[in-house]
DNA sequence: GATGAATGAGACTTCATTCAT
DNA sequence: TATGAATGAAGTCTCATTCAT
């Protein structure tokens, strides 16, 4: 592994832990195994840093939830898969979930990141755009209902992650439902 | 005005702008006009006086939302009594919301004070019971459905405070409207 | 027991456990259950607080060594007498011999009051220079042979302090022979 | 001169001066030419300086006493030269001393640092041992009559410190000599 | 006499960052 | 590329002391 990418790692898997701000640079150097110097090498300083670890992780995130979505499925199937898609994606990738939640708390996701990774999202409004188009969706702002559904998404894993429970096939089912009903047509 | 009060005013505007972190003990002496070891005086350090902001806030949160709803009144009406409460107090203190939200998901989070604060939600989850028990409700932890429903004026707050819009009552009645829809039973 | 009584004993107590810096005036008035303003009131500052409570540990030390000296005793006996007076009076006050050293070997010793409460040695230096005048003591500077007995005490006294063991009297005579032989002419 | 060295030699020359508490941090910055962070780049925290830089001058002043010391000699000879040993170290190492002294009567003094520096004693705790199995010197617990010595020592070195006067080869023999008449059997 | 809220200088320490090797 | 010693601004907190009540 590059010395790079062992950065990104003890980082992300350190601010999953400890928040953005007692990750300190000190603690990534010591539990990376690199040298102080190295990582300003590799990036400008330490917002530079978080910055691009999120910027990848977006990106990373925004191919995981329109992964293996068969177009030519009905709308409503399309968007549980979705949500399942976004759901696993943190389930599997608890540190990089956890991660995603800091940052975006954080006074840094203010800044001009917000545009820069909005082209990962460009999938998603499309969908949400079609389906409000196509009388599924109630007629919202997409950016709206993008923000329910990560939000909705955020509390079932954040309830899954914390209580250290599993949840059942059906149970999802549910709460899918549950998602789908607070944006459909009625 | 208590110094004390100086102090607890001046933190929670101070974190609402510029987050947990980037609000020092230095910033907060200088804005609200009060000597360093005042602080000391009343809070046994940092920590303590942002939990303690924190508490006397979710108290105030606490006895706003159920604020003047008629037990008389279907429940679904009451449904909507509440969100619209929580909406509004969020929207006519923006620094106080910005405050929780930026506690809610800090570390300090994670610890004891969870507990201590969860009788104000007691009547929220009594209320949440009741619709489950009458069949309102669908079949869901009552945590998890407070935590929807808190996600979901969340969004909301959110987005009218940082688009600086403002939102017709008609809209609003949309909204809340979704939120129902995501926890009714069809 | 008077204010001013409870602020000198709590101090001495402390003193003896904590060492003169770590004993703080605010810990002070929580443990003499007084007002930061009332140690204030009886004391310049914290140095003549403390200058005040060794003052008076001086005279009354001063006092419990020549305790039940008769005059009439042959020398040496005489010279045990002392060594025992001074023992006992620190072994039975443990903590007020632990504020003595800690004075002792402090910045504060180093001031005017080494002379001011010179009067209290008086007696000591009295005793010693009639000894060596009538040659039952070494020809050196009293002094000195103040310094060295008074150590060599110490020495005995920390040992069974911090060692938690009591002593047979026989030992305490081989102990203070051990002094003796150190300053009397063979 | 490295920096770790100019922070040590500092540190000693400060405590010496002012003592313990009195020798704060920002006054080693600024006489050891070190910017604060350096110093905390070699040792944990204050605490952990200090007890370095005392460890370091129990190890040079064990080597110290027991240097030129030919085993062939007289028991008594031995004994008069790691006097000597002890008392020139201190007197030509006057600051040393000084912190010694000042660390010695710490509160620093009680924690584990105690047993870690015992095996500087061994060699001192060896020669008593020897003294009182030959018969030399009396039947006294060995640590205490190196507390003795040690006592005896520091009274003669603090008093030519403070006085500033010089001593005799004569007088300094006499001094010695009374040290050895407190320990030797008669 | 007695109280304790209020003060602010200064103590210790952390931390992002630089730069010579 | 990679290292890690060195930096110093800034953060948190303590503590002796004052003063209005």
């Amino acid at each position: 592994m590059t010395k790079r990418q062992q950065i990104i790692d003890t980082t992300i898997q350190l601010v999953a832990e400890m928040g953005l701000y007692a990750t300190s640079m000190g603690l990534i150097v010591k539990e990376s195994n690199v040298a102080a110097g190295t990582i300003y090498h590799y990036f400008k300083n330490k917002e530079d840093l978080i910055k691009t670890v999120y910027s990848e992780l977006r990106e990373e995130m925004g191919k995981a939830f329109i992964q293996n979505i068969d177009n030519a499925l009905p709308y409503k199937e399309k968007f549980f898969l979705i949500w399942k898609n976004l759901f696993y994606y943190f389930k599997d990738n608890p540190q990089k979930f956890q991660f995603i939640e800091h940052y975006a708390s954080s006074p840094l996701e203010k800044n001009e990141v917000k545009e820069i990774n909005q082209r990962h999202y460009q999938p998603a409004i499309n969908f949400i755009q079609k389906g409000i188009e196509k009388g599924y969706l109630r007629t919202l702002p997409e950016s709206f209902i993008i923000q329910l559904i990560f939000a909705h998404v955020s509390v079932v894993v954040r309830m899954i992650l914390f209580d250290e429970t599993d949840i059942s096939v059906t149970t999802l089912q549910l709460l899918i439902q549950s998602c789908w009903d607070s944006v459909r047509i009625n």
